[in-house]
DNA sequence: TGGATGTTTGACCATATGGTCAGGATAACG
DNA sequence: CGTTATCCTGACCATATGGTCAAACATCCA
């Protein structure tokens, strides 16, 4: 962005802020959030943090334009090279699982947007989202065309990964109410198995 | 619950009430949602609604529990005794979606529950959801067993199918944003003709 | 070491919000 | 038609919340 000829004070409190914010937002949305309970997870007074961030609302931009990058990444990182769709594909889901287990928040935190109406978010999803699923929607096209993998809906296969990833941390309480108390614990590994099942058969050319 | 000797006013207005608080919660979440926004929307004085409901609280819980049964109708309509397992869980993915697509505001007024960790719906996760969600699992198991349908993770199918389908009321906005502006119009007719194509394929003898 | 820069705080403010209340308006009904 | 039960409202209250500010306090470095 700019020139920041950050403090090690300012460092380490912006960071802190900037976690805290993530738990408080992920779990009460912006509007559920308040600045004292920020402030407090973050170890400081809410005047100082309000001299780190004007206001809530920019703590909450920063946030979400600081993790687009990390949360697009894997479908970034679909090749129209790889020399084997399917699997390709699969690392993709991979990945997002991945990310549903160790960055729950961050997805919580993007879902809680998104089911208010995305209200502060929808310049990401038109100018960033919809040009990256476009253009990875075309690839998976060209895959399907080349018989490659089985033909499907580009856009509802996006989806579909999507939403069968993205569920095991949305809705991970209820995910670990109803799962029988062993599988509760950790349920990642049953779900791992179970997405590369559905979308092995789903895609097998 | 108890006699209701409701008036015609009393009626009216409790069902505008609740219509109302449906509209705004769904959209705001518990915390983002105000009294006045909900007074307003069922038109109205905000004294005038705590008339009927005596606090927000009130309200929140009355709609919870009386969209449950409804919510959870198509689940508990999934059947051991079908002839066709196959079809008898395509008929539920289909109710599911077609409830996506009929009440997003009552899948968003659940999604936001969940996702902020179901503070006001604990009890109803695990005192109605999970022995419902256990006894079809069950019969699942049995259909798996039988070899009537390939075999799968019960648990998981359950959730595939709930994330499937509810994502496209969830997160609709999403959807209809990365669409082509063809499909953004109405994205059931082809979620619906991808859905079965996975669940065919995924449980196909 | 002393001033410049950066950091922190208690006190404070304006507004929003959930909720109350006394009394007035309206409908129901014998 | 008059009384009773229901319905509705403006004014009000306590608290929560986002945000400000002047002044105290640290830190850094010449």
């Amino acid at each position: 962005m700019e020139g920041k000829p950050q403090t090690r004070i300012q460092h380490k409190n912006t960071a802190a802020i900037l976690d805290a914010a993530l738990d408080v937002f992920s779990s009460h949305g912006f509007r559920g959030a308040t600045v004292d309970q920020i402030a407090k997870a973050a170890g400081l007074s809410k005047p100082n943090l309000l001299y780190y961030f004007s206001s809530k609302e920019v703590i909450h931009r920063t946030l979400l334009e600081g993790l687009l990058d990390t949360w697009l990444a894997p479908l970034h990182a679909l090749d129209s090279q790889a020399e084997d769709p399917l699997e390709e594909i699969l690392d993709y889901a991979r990945r997002k699982l991945e990310m549903s287990r160790e960055m729950p928040r961050e997805s919580r935190l993007f879902a809680n947007e998104i089911l208010q109406g995305a209200p502060r978010l929808e310049e990401v999803l038109s100018g960033h989202l919809k040009p990256l699923v476009d253009e990875k929607a075309q690839i998976i096209s060209g895959w399907v065309a080349a018989g490659k993998i089985a033909p499907v809906h580009p856009y509802h296969l996006i989806f579909s990964i999507w939403s069968l990833t993205q569920h095991y941390a949305d809705f991970d309480i209820q995910v670990r109410t109803v799962l029988p108390e062993n599988e509760a614990a950790d349920p990642f590994p049953e779900a791992s198995h179970h997405l590369e099942t559905i979308l092995r058969k789903m895609l097998a050319p």
